[in-house]
DNA sequence: CGTGGTCTTGAAGCACCTCAAGTTCGGTGG
DNA sequence: CCACCGAACTTGAGGTGCTTCAAGACCACG
């Protein structure tokens, strides 16, 4: 039994917002990278990126592909994963506006290829720049250097809070945790839930939780039993987010 | 069957060097963070920093207690863990010689407290400094602050790869994943073989690998007698890497 | 309306965990 | 140097949570 009566499927994700210099500037500016430095600086750090469009389902970087850029998405969501030899996938990330990735690695130090995939989840607008032009940039501007360490470590404290979670919880803990840090991230509210705003099969939640999609929709069965989730085909949000809260606790 | 007769137990892991100034400094030289930057200004550096020592047993930090220092270690190793709200534990990492932990996020940013526990696994000596100095260097020094930011990816990295392993494989690949890990860090040669420089317990090893100890005997048993492996009480040596790095892949 | 893909649910099998007993080893004190 | 003790490790057996396989239901699309 989905909630079928009240889909959300049709609110779109995310809207086909043109990628103009307005908005390029104005995503520079309110980007946690450059929150601290003059405006004349933004101006001149804009100059330095590019912007890149991609369709849903395009690639914006790709494991095994050479490294050397790096992107910050603008618009749209997409999807961060690595691909096991097997050819399994494991989902790390959903990218949304603000979000990076790519290197920032030099070529000669760090890997010269890239180790993940970032797939576009939906039309994207991203900006991009050279790894070598960027280190220029965190170069002149300490500041945002600093933020790209911070950046950098509260990224990291998120990973290990997902090896943590991997290596010592249940499913149902697991796809708890994967649902309460998605809609931390691109939630919405609506009808008193909050919605995640980005299309969400069960198959990709299992990628990240670590388990079957099998055991995702029984989870989630059992979540919208207990009235802690709404969810349907492609979409999840939140009814009661504390008591998940407790579940990982 | 334990490789009994010829057990390196004996070999000390770490020997008790003191901590001193000459020490103190070559070790920051030879770090990766101010590998690129004059001379004086590593004396400098030097100056900012205060040397504090652990004997095997202690605290280094410690979850839940105030966060904003960072510490570069420079003899000894030591475990890095998260706690479970039940209990358990998941080792995150092993640190030794050159590595850092603790905070480079301001108070202000970043979470307040540490979220991570690190404790002194042999006798160590580390330097340390407070997190708002340390950012006073990445400002002045912006060649420490990419080289900070490049180690960061390089973590970052890491722990996106364990997640992958975490969340798809075998307790059998896992494991093999994390000796590799552990020997690519801290291996030593010895008698053929290749020794990982730390006390060891299954028990660790299997907080590393996300299974109980008991499985983790069962997978070392299963690797010495397919000959990849030596292991006995606290160490493990590994026989042949390259077939366990096939185990992964 | 069909049609195809997503989701749900059941049932069987397996990998792993837990519990429990035995064994080995390193250290310690006689 | 030897005997003993406790801790770490090993191994077995049983239980279970999860995956896998398979069939059916649902829903968004044409």
């Amino acid at each position: 039994m989905t909630d079928r009566h009240n889909s959300p499927v049709h609110i779109p994700a995310f809207e086909d917002e043109s990628c103009t210099v307005a908005l390029r500037k104005q995503l520079l500016r309110k980007n946690p990278l450059f929150q601290d430095i003059p405006e004349n600086a933004v101006d001149r750090v804009n100059s330095r990126f590019r912007s890149v469009s991609f369709e849903k389902g395009d690639y914006i970087i790709r494991e095994g592909k050479s490294a050397g850029r790096f992107y910050i998405l603008a618009t749209g969501v997409a999807k961060l994963f690595r691909t096991h030899p097997d050819g399994r996938t494991t989902l790390l990330d959903i990218l949304s506006s603000g979000d990076y990735c790519g290197s920032i690695a030099d070529a000669g130090f760090g890997p010269r290829e890239y180790e993940e995939t970032v797939i576009a989840d939906s039309n994207v607008c991203s900006i991009s720049i050279g790894s070598t032009a960027f280190r220029r940039i965190l170069e002149e501007q300490p500041s945002v250097a600093l933020r790209t360490v911070d950046t950098l470590s509260s990224r990291l404290r998120l990973a290990n809070e997902m090896v943590q979670q991997l290596g010592g919880s249940s499913v149902e803990t697991r796809v708890a945790f994967v649902l309460l840090r998605l809609s931390k991230k691109l939630g919405q509210p609506w009808e008193d839930k909050i919605l995640i705003r980005s299309p969400l099969s069960r198959e990709e939640i299992a990628a990240m939780a670590g388990t079957s999609a099998e055991s995702c929709s029984r989870t989630l069965s059992d979540f919208r039993r207990r009235n802690l989730v709404s969810a349907g085909r492609g979409w999840v949000a939140l009814v009661d987010p504390e008591s998940l809260e407790n579940l990982i606790a």
